[in-house]
DNA sequence: CGCGGCAGGTTGACAATGTACACCCGTCGT
DNA sequence: ACGACGGGTGTACATTGTCAACCTGCCGCG
């Protein structure tokens, strides 16, 4: 319990960064008006981040961290597995849907990828809580005894790409396509089905 | 037949950006080097296109369109139904590999995606040639007797949410994480294992 | 034939933006 | 007392999308 609130500059620009990507999407995060949101000049960031880049970085990293608490959160909870996964899945979702622009700065952005370190150990911590609830899952014989981490990845590239797709603006009812959360259910439907039969 | 090689600067420059997007990303894509790369001047383009978006639509479109009569191609020849469907995937997870900017661009830019019209069509006709092959599978007994669509689109997410994780440098073997293929092998395996129970 | 228009191209200018550099100030450790 | 240094400021610059004004060869029409 700490690393927080020390008044910091740095936490409010990554604060203000975050709100510009909620606000007007990735192109909208420029120096200047972070700089200008927080009350700094436009030049103050790079006191505190490399580049642009890592200003970004630094908000996925927050952001991880954030999934990854709600994911042992979920873990931790006296619930049935499937329950768990569901519900585990349903805050992805419901992350996707309510920040499009920092879900895909997190899960689908080339740039901020490349950027390993630190934002890499909080993706795979991310990946890790999830892949926890998913063997749960297994082991209660509710998904198939597949490896672990070939079905867990299964699980939440389908579920990424659910996400992104509707985040993109494609998948609108009115083509027929169906939705996230329907999407997400009808696959775990589908594969608990043929779990049992090893 | 026609509307094609008018020797249009036009083409050039759409040939233009697509390679400048297979070798430096979408950020190499800027009008001047466009310009250059055809031997015009970094104006040029606007007597063409509206935008920098335009042109890159234009990529989507030609590139959507390739697809789709890939996908045309498949569903015509005369092979089992599962078959006809890993190869579609496959020549969709092969585009992905091949030209991971171009791919992103057609399946998750969400400036592209906004841009509707021709593009919205070229990127259905192409959904509908694959959801054609899903159908097929469907009546074989192969598939799951899921509404259509919804199989589809979950089939086609699932698709691209693996295709998309690979292309943003996330899934690496190191990491222990499965691959394209194989998870969308596995994936198919799992779904018609539970299918023919209705 | 002459000529007006127009598609397609050119150059120049502009504002926004990431980034580099030089400078400044207040707080500490010594 | 003081020097270094963290955190800030302002200026400057190259790159880029976009706009506007201009040019130019071709084509249809009088």
């Amino acid at each position: 319990m700490s690393t927080r609130q020390q008044t910091g500059t740095r936490e409010k620009l990554v604060s203000a960064a975050a709100a510009l990507l909620d606000s007007g999407g990735e192109g909208a995060v420029t120096l200047r008006a972070v700089g200008k949101a927080v009350g700094v000049s436009h030049n103050a960031p790079y006191k505190h981040f490399e580049d642009r880049g890592a200003l970004l970085a630094a908000v996925a990293i927050e952001d991880f961290g954030m999934l990854a608490e709600e994911s042992a959160g979920i873990r931790l909870s006296p619930l049935e597995p499937t329950v768990k996964l569901r519900r585990a899945l349903g805050t992805l979702i419901d992350y996707g849907r309510e920040h499009p622009s920092r879900y895909r700065l997190l899960f689908s952005d080339p740039g901020i990828a490349a950027r390993g370190g630190e934002l890499e150990e909080a993706a795979l911590r991310a990946f890790a809580g999830f892949a926890a609830i998913v063997g749960e899952c297994q082991s209660s014989g509710h998904l198939p005894e597949t490896p672990n981490v070939a079905l867990t990845g299964l699980l939440y590239a389908s579920a990424h790409g659910l996400i992104d797709i509707e985040a993109g603006g494609r998948m609108r009812r009115e083509k027929g396509l169906v939705g996230v959360a329907e999407g997400m259910d009808l696959l775990i439907d589908l594969l608990s089905r043929g779990g049992t039969t090893d």
